[in-house]
DNA sequence: GCGACGCTGTGTTCTAGCGCACAAGCCTGC
DNA sequence: GCAGGCTTGTGCGCTAGAACACAGCGTCGC
């Protein structure tokens, strides 16, 4: 707020710089409880970029290496199949770091990753990332802790694909993206998920074609269930919208449960 | 607690159990590159187990946290649904490690693990895995990299999900499972894969019914492509069946593909 | 202001594969 | 040696949802 020490402007604004790297570099899940002084070793390997929409971070097969830190926006992860499709993995936003892959088996990217809105991030080198990771054990047991926390998630989604219907896998991705990005509007009730996706971008997560992905949310809004509108989904009544999914995995079983 | 240097001819014994067994981690690639003074400080943390074909390691929802380093036999890992279906997530083998989620992020178990033949373990307890993972730089980065593998391997199966029919889903698993624990017995030719797994199983594994499975592979055999008794498939041609995969994905697309 | 393009919405047709049903082999225990 | 399980094999009707086909609509560039 004040220039700290007027004058030759500068270094302060360097400083500061720095200083309100770290203050954000706190806020992100891979670095939480380092210390200030690691964090700010940290900061030193870290460079700031910025992509529009629509442009790519990586693509799939190439060499590149870095690992991304979102700050803001939204990026889609998505692998195009030999026959053109795509098939969505997931979508990322702010503090989710994604890229981790290639820098630490150095393999070639597996997918493709695409700012679907305005993004801002910080990059690091492979190399100083490893550095890093080899030197402070908090940033190491961090990282494990993430990647166990994703293939967790991935191996759900998984298994939504392999058990439900392309309803249920819809209701599934949508509730699951909820927890982790929805706004709550009214309490337990009205919830707004902005995930700036057209209908095709979530047929291709849940591995169904675009028009059926239309009727169903289609059929949803008709009872009441939820509305949409250009990317944005808003759930109107929570509490139904889980019990639509639950009644959906039930429903056989009932004599021999206990 | 301790009693090190308390002499006498068991010395001797234990000694030369701890060597083998240092000789036998340097097998397991969570521990590759790590020294000898490291591997023996990993080495009396580790309890050997065995288990019966059909016993549980853990089950879905438990609190244990250990994890758990294959020697010998095969484990499968799966869910169940509260509809009571089976999901059968993967299937790890000699020298892969398993339970790692539990013990980095202390969440219940979210799956259950069957031994599906005899098996020979080592486990170790979460703290001093934990601590293992603090002090060893080199055990972190192994972690990390295990962990993203699964995570690529992870993802890829839920794409197979996605895009593929029941076919070529089977199809793809087995031919991934064939890359990690097939046994050539022709060189580019005949490969024979015991995964010892029902057909239920494989069926619970590409999300299809049992019959269609049954008849899927009832019609490669037909075909020339594949034999298969008991748990046990044998490729008769790889290349032929690679084709029939790869032909399962290219199929549109060929006017514009340039 | 007009075409082009991308997204949405909806009807219609056609098929993969689900859901039973049932038979035959094959272990395991009594 | 026979009953009760579990696995494999196969037939057949029937829905979920893919595929195709268009029409309306917003917006972007020119």
């Amino acid at each position: 707020m004040h220039e700290n020490s007027s004058g030759s402007s500068k270094e302060g604004a360097k400083e500061s710089t720095a200083a309100r790297r770290i203050a954000l570099l706190k806020e992100v899940p891979l670095f939480a409880g380092l210390g200030e002084k690691q964090l700010s070793a940290v900061v030193q390997d870290l460079r700031s970029r910025d992509y529009k929409k629509d442009e790519l971070l990586f693509r799939q097969g190439d060499e590149s290496r870095e690992i991304y830190i979102i700050l803001k926006g939204k990026v889609r992860v998505y692998k195009i199949s030999p026959s053109g499709n795509e098939t969505s993995i997931d979508i990322f936003s702010t503090h989710d770091i994604l890229g981790e892959f290639a820098a630490l088996d150095s393999e070639p990217r597996s997918a493709t990753a695409k700012a679907v809105s305005a993004v801002t991030l910080l990059t690091m080198a492979q190399e100083r990332f490893l550095d890093h990771v080899q030197h402070l054990p908090g940033l190491a047991t961090n990282l494990a802790r993430l990647l166990a926390q994703k293939l967790r998630s991935r191996a759900a989604y998984a298994e939504s694909l392999a058990q439900f219907d392309a309803a249920g896998r819809l209701l599934h991705i949508l509730l699951d993206k909820n927890e982790r990005y929805g706004e709550e509007v009214e309490a337990g009730k009205r919830y707004v998920l902005n995930l700036a996706l057209s209908q095709s971008d979530l047929a291709s997560m849940v591995g169904a074609r675009r028009e059926w992905v239309n009727r169903i949310l289609s059929e949803w809004r008709r009872r009441g269930l939820i509305d949409f509108d250009n990317g944005v989904i808003t759930f109107l009544d929570l509490p139904r919208v889980i019990a639509e999914r639950d009644s959906r995995i039930e429903a056989n079983q009932s004599g021999d449960a206990w």
